[in-house]
DNA sequence: CTACATTAAATGTAGCTACATATATTTGTC
DNA sequence: GACAAATATATGTAGCTACATTTAATGTAG
């Protein structure tokens, strides 16, 4: 099934059209796919990203600045993503004694716990939703989209 | 800039986990460069794909459920995004009369005025994404994702 | 030391998705 | 023809993003 069939669409404009229709949908099914490894253990995609990148600090906390610039989606809802970590006790939050602005996060065991849990089944994930594609295709994958991202970054940054 | 330091990590677990994060990362600036094209004329990404189904339609009526089919984004929501279409008269929807509950959606005038001035600008965005791949990297890339696709749509069918 | 600018985080709003459910209509079975 | 199953669409809810604004704390210039 390639995306023509996937959109009933016959064909597109142009292959630049079609790749970014193919990033965009295939980006879609992967959200979809690792929405219900989580779903059971009550967090969500943002979420999940947010405490594995809590766990990454090794102890170290983290201020909500910097967790959003590590984020897949940095926007500036970080505050209520660890509004829900905290309501859960996966994390915990407390302003900075040295800059009473900011709040300093830490993950806490038992969100140590759900992660342990999670790490299996999400790099099943990973390697079931790329196991067509041989050693050398993967790293095709990669530079190509690492060049888009270039671009992309540069785009973004021109209208700021 | 790499997808190492976009995320401030130093290295992923796995090409795969690699490959993942870069088509989700990637997936939300083409979205978002795309929602700031489209955003002064009042329309939004998911808006804007089913306009140019119904474009796509050349003046034949169309059910929502083949709608949702098309979408990048097939969901159950399908009725509130062409509830917007045809508050903003981009869009016409009559109950079918040899079904009626089908509704039959059509595009407007004023909907086939809007796309033909947003098909230049999002046509030069898919060009200036894409500009640093040459034709072979645009195909492998094209037939990697082709094949991830295949993929996710086997795991997610067999969850169904 | 006061006034203003800057910074960090939180909050308000509109629009979106995913999932579950409800409503209305048609189909199929007896 | 009545009634259950199936179908097409719409709606309810929680959680999400993007953008703008607000609140609180810190820096800095005069």
């Amino acid at each position: 099934m390639n995306l023509e069939q996937h959109l009933s669409q016959s064909s597109f404009s142009s292959d630049e059209q079609r790749l970014h229709l193919h990033i965009l949908v295939v980006a879609r099914q992967l959200g979809l796919l690792a929405r219900r490894i989580l779903q059971p253990h009550g967090i969500t995609p943002p979420q999940y990203n947010v405490l594995r990148i809590l766990r990454g600090q090794k102890g170290h906390p983290i201020a909500v600045q910097s967790l959003a610039e590590r984020m897949v989606d940095p926007s500036s809802n970080t505050s209520r993503i660890i509004d829900k970590l905290v309501d859960k006790g996966w994390a915990n939050r407390q302003v900075c004694p040295s800059d009473r602005r900011r709040a300093d996060v830490l993950i806490t065991d038992s969100g140590m716990t759900l992660l342990a849990g999670l790490d299996e089944p999400m790099s099943v994930l990973f390697q079931n939703t790329m196991s067509s594609l041989d050693a050398t295709q993967l790293a095709a994958l990669n530079d190509g989209l690492s060049q888009v991202l270039d671009s992309t970054d540069d785009l973004i940054e021109q209208q700021s």
